[in-house]
RNA sequence: CGGGGUGUGGCGCAGCUUGGUAGCGCACCCGCUUUGGGAGCGGGGGGCCGUGGGUUCAAAUCCCGCCACCCCGACCA
């Protein structure tokens, strides 16, 4: 394949693009591999196109390697599947809804699960056919509330999304296992760095899940680690619980005067100036979170979340939590009389409680813990109140934040804080849709038993940005082999006729021995500009015919290394094929 | 959806305060020169000034609404 920069439909730009951020956005654009062309939507150029082609052939082989087998599914969907798994309404404002001429309802496939379980329900109905791994590369349409970073978030992208149906458990865990192996194949020949973390099922429900994080601090994901070798999303780390203390022998409660103390700095100020010796930190007060929950079905719920002091309530932390229900700032006070803000306590809270609202509480909240809270009063505090003798809780949530230092649940030692680009994400889904849906098919005693499933996404488009992201230099973009829109980039510099014709004859010998050849054949560009475009484009080899063919030699460049060479005419073709086959 | 910012040729920007012929650089076209690091000179083409309304003799400029984009938050591959 030869691609002259002559004919090439391509026009790069000098200056960055204004409305472009992170440099994937900013170098795809300019270096003329992606236009924008609505909210949240890209028009992918030949050269993007190019790229965009080769990362989903490395899914596509990887997928068909592992025994995977690909469907392709209409664009626009029935809402009755939909309906029927609850996410018609639990979506909620990110599904692109539409009426068709009689007014029934449609949606474009934000992800499909439904129909990949209803195909499989149309078609199979025996343990004997399972297990049965499907996947589709296909664009998937979100109606993102910020589209942004250019590929890395849109409002329609590509995802090669795939389905296990297994008839136990067993085989759901085989079937998850086989797409882990497949997806560290398939970053792997990415070049994309990834930490693989434990995640929350979130939305999609279900239960073990995992995520393929690119760490990079553009991302929008926060996950931890631990030295040991523990990785989870922020979402999913499970605070390590304490053992309870017990109770005999501590001081009984009391309340105390402590005006102007709205918040938790406040409070720890009076409370050292009250009990000088007792070492008060905001640790040893119990911050009391009024949120209300908001169903799927509209519904209202406030909650209250009581969390140790020096936390924050992490909103992402406990919307995983709650999920599908949403999470808003409560703003019903007057509603509720007895909820004192700036001075709630648990004494009035739980759904049996006076004021007759559901009350869950951190892990670190044991029954033995002394607390500093809210007595329920403006400007009073209650101290040495303790858990499980002076009031008691609904539950236990994962909802503070999690700090730098906090400790690993698996004893590996304290976490670090990092961000990343979710580029793949593995769950084992469990029944919820073939429930729902109905898939069942007989086992070998002739019972039906209900199927299950397991679903795995990868960006296709994120993806390409997120190499983008690895691999760019200040000069450009600089593609690995695997994905690179061509082999190598031949420029001829010069006006002399014989600079062409040595260069066209190695383009040509390139592609014939199977290449893919970007060739600078423009006449009247001055070598400056070729050279930039040269790096900005990105190809991983870069020869240049020019001044050095009077002495019989080219220069070949590795664009990633910078590592330049002169090689004899001669010998170019072989010294190309050389690097790119290594 | 909340907060902040920005919308003027393909790209980057000035003009708006103080209303009166739409401008600069890059890119594009023509000619001559130039050819190893985003060339020079000369001559051109291209813009419902995001959009709808209002004020005015007159609106890119002033007022109101809407839309879009970017950034920070809330949601996801």
């Amino acid at each position: 394949m030869l691609l002259r920069m002559s004919t090439l439909f391509l026009r790069t730009l000098r200056d960055d693009p204004a409305d472009a951020e992170v440099p994937s956005h900013r170098l795809l654009v300019r270096a003329g591999y992606i236009r924008r062309a609505a909210p949240g939507g890209f028009t992918w150029l030949p050269l993007g196109y190019r790229v965009f082609r080769n990362v989903e052939r490395v899914i596509r082989e990887e997928m068909d390697a592992m025994g995977a087998q690909e469907v392709h599914f209409p664009a626009l969907l029935p809402r009755e599947p939909y309906e029927a798994s609850g996410r018609w309404t639990e979506y909620g404002d990110n599904l692109f809804r539409l009426k068709d001429r009689r007014g029934a309802d449609h949606l474009l496939g934000p992800t499909h699960e439904e129909v990949f379980t209803l195909l499989v329900k149309d078609l199979y109905s025996s343990y004997k056919d399972l297990p049965v791994w499907l996947y589709q590369i296909q664009t998937k349409f979100r109606d993102e509330a910020r589209p942004r970073a250019g590929l890395l978030r849109g409002r329609e992208f590509t995802m090669k999304d795939s389905y296990s149906f297994d008839v136990d458990d067993a085989g759901l865990d085989k079937s998850y296992a086989a797409h882990r192996d497949a997806y560290i194949r398939i970053f792997d020949r990415l070049g994309l760095d990834y930490v693989i973390v434990s995640a929350m099922s979130g939305a999609m429900g279900g239960s073990k899940s995992e995520e393929f994080l690119h760490p990079t601090n553009i991302g929008e994901d926060t996950f931890v680690r631990s030295a040991g070798g523990y990785a989870a999303n922020v979402e999913a780390v499970a605070t390590v619980v304490p053992d309870p203390l017990p109770v005999e022998g501590l001081p009984e409660a009391h309340v105390e005067d402590t005006p102007d103390t709205p918040t938790i700095e406040t409070l720890v100020e009076v409370a050292r100036q009250l009990f000088p010796d007792a070492g008060y930190t905001a640790a040893d007060t119990l911050k009391n979170v009024v949120v209300t929950l908001v169903h799927p079905d509209g519904g209202r719920e406030p909650l209250v979340v009581g969390v140790p002091g020096d936390r924050e309530v992490d909103l992402k932390r406990l919307e995983a939590q709650v999920a599908p229900a949403e999470v808003e700032p409560f703003a019903e006070f007057e509603a509720h009389p007895l909820l004192v803000k700036g001075y709630l306590g648990p004494q009035v809270l739980g759904a049996d409680g006076p004021a007759g609202i559901r009350y869950l509480v951190d892990p670190r909240v044991v029954p033995g813990t002394r607390w500093i809270t809210g007595a329920n009063e403006p400007g009073r505090h209650v101290f040495d109140l303790v858990a499980g003798r002076d009031f008691t809780w609904g539950g236990v949530i994962e909802a503070a934040e999690v700090l730098p230092g906090d400790p690993a649940p698996d004893g590996s030692g304290p976490l670090e804080l990092a961000r990343g680009v979710e580029l793949g994400h593995i769950f084992q889904l469990g029944r919820k849709y073939a429930d729902a849906l109905d898939l069942r098919v007989l086992d070998e005693t002739g019972k039906l038993v209900t199927v299950t499933m397991g679903s795995y996404g990868i960006g296709v488009s994120r993806a390409v940005a997120a190499i983008a992201e690895s691999t760019h230099d200040e000069l450009g973009l600089a593609w690995p082999r695997e994905v690179a829109p061509a082999d190598v980039h031949v420029v001829a510099t010069g006006k002399d006729a014989s600079v062409f014709g040595a260069a066209e004859a190695l383009a040509q010998e390139l592609v014939a021995a199977g290449l893919t050849v970007l060739y600078d054949d423009r006449q009247k560009v001055s070598p400056g500009v070729k050279f930039k475009d040269a790096e900005l484009l990105g190809m991983p080899t870069i020869v240049t015919v020019g001044r050095g063919l009077v002495d019989g030699v080219v220069e070949v460049r590795d664009r990633a290394t910078g590592e330049r060479q002169e090689v004899p005419v001669a010998d170019a073709a072989a010294r190309v094929l050389a690097a790119v086959r290594s």
